[in-house]
DNA sequence: TGGCCTTTCTGATCCAGATCAAGTCGGTGT
DNA sequence: ACACCGACTTGATCTGGATCAGAAAGGCCA
């Protein structure tokens, strides 16, 4: 439960890119080029970066950054799966994000001042992160406007997601939130009925969608029981998206 | 309660600037170098912007755009008092933001894509606003490297109070919401003790709390009742925002 | 194979806050 | 001065969802 051990030599040492040369980069660094943060950058700009993450490995429940702590990093999730969560005054646990391979988080960090981060993050099982220096990161910008220009794109459209979230977060219905969250899952948006995959345990969905672990189950089950939901395990099968909608009145 | 009538050659004239040379920005439009989008920006091109900008003058209740409509302009409060709201599929209601001289809006969408208002604006009392378009402001960031810089860092700044934004919405408890959002106006933080100023009549401050305005109005006179609150119509004096704070638990 | 532990489900109760229904107060137009 | 209207308050109910308490259903290790 503690933190990263990024000084941990085994798995922290810097990418060794220059030395190997492109070919080596990996899967996941391809992955990684994909990403609308760095995909307008070319082979030298990218292996600069690259050369200065580090990559760490996180085990269950392992937490890689606290609430509040100087960020001087923002991450890119390779494998794995972590959550973005606050404690309130309380202490009361809020989950407020997953993350999927492929997913930049703490790259707000980039520019944020003061740079802390905002919330904790935390793995949910075996994961590996690649960490990346904001500093490394803000350099190339300065030098290449045109990069900047995708950054932009890539906060504004961070922007409005926040945004999209806020709205989901302040229905007052339990019952819609629920609906809103398994909607926004379909991979065809509303279109037409489709199969999805919880992106984190059930209990944390409730907790992301600001409800008890209890009343999410018995949502899920009254849902199932107008055969509007089909659920088996984490996969839920959704033939009528439409008429789920309507539902949320 | 209709558009703003954008049309109204009365209103909606360019402000004509280069006849007129860069001694005849008004005030407001000195107001509007100071905002951390534009001061960064030296007179020529400040003066390029505003050049394509438009005044528009609202009316009480006036909507300035809706929801869901194609944007092509963002936004600077010259004078009076916004808010942004939605209305969900139930019609019902939600404000989300509101809005006074100096504060700029909407200008997530110079980079948004699709460019489309994530929520309806809305004038709560006669005011002005100048309509900036966005093209030509992205236009300058891509002659100006250095502008982009400051845009990427204003655009972080925004994404983190709207993630604090998140935070205090899901707070489950509507006094623990109310009790944070007075400690965020006031001027010093929770420091000391200060005079706060609603920003929205009561009914639509509880709507951006998400909670009725008769739970409003109960929970207000109850922090009246124990002396943590004195009340003077819509400004409020707050003596001890630590002891306030410790309510909130 | 069995026991333990974690996650999920179900049932019973309770309370914060929504809703419904009158008031009160101050401002505005006639 | 009057009625009118909108913004706010106060009171009385009702209910969605929290909370408390077990029970089932898997995983995982010995």
């Amino acid at each position: 439960m503690g933190f990263a051990e990024v000084v941990n030599t085994k798995f922290s040492q810097p990418v060794p890119m220059p030395a190997e040369g492109i070919e080596t980069v990996s899967d996941d660094l391809r992955a990684l080029q994909q990403h609308p943060l760095f995909h307008a950058f070319d082979a030298v700009d990218f292996a600069r970066v690259i050369r200065q993450a580090r990559r760490v490995r996180l085990g269950h429940h392992q937490v890689l950054y606290r609430q509040d702590m100087p960020a001087s990093h923002f991450y890119f999730v390779v494998s794995g799966c972590l959550r973005l969560y606050r404690l309130d005054a309380s202490g009361i646990d809020r989950t407020l994000d997953s993350l999927a391979p492929g997913d930049c988080f703490a790259e707000v960090m980039i520019y944020a001042d003061p740079a802390r981060y905002a919330c904790y993050a935390e793995a949910l099982k075996q994961s590996e992160v690649l960490m990346i220096p904001v500093k490394a990161y803000r350099a190339l910008l300065a030098e290449n406007p045109d990069y900047a220009q995708h950054a932009l794109r890539h906060y504004a459209s961070r922007a409005v997601s926040r945004f999209h979230d806020l709205e989901i977060m302040t229905v007052q219905n339990a019952r819609d939130r629920l609906i809103r969250y398994l909607v926004d899952l379909l991979p065809g948006g509303a279109r037409e009925g489709g199969e999805v995959e919880l992106p984190l345990p059930k209990c944390l969905v409730a907790s992301r969608l600001a409800m008890q672990p209890e009343t999410f189950s018995r949502i899920l089950a009254e849902l199932k029981a107008s055969g509007l939901v089909r659920v088996n395990k984490s996969r839920l099968f959704i033939p009528n998206p439409t008429r789920l909608m309507t539902l949320s009145q």
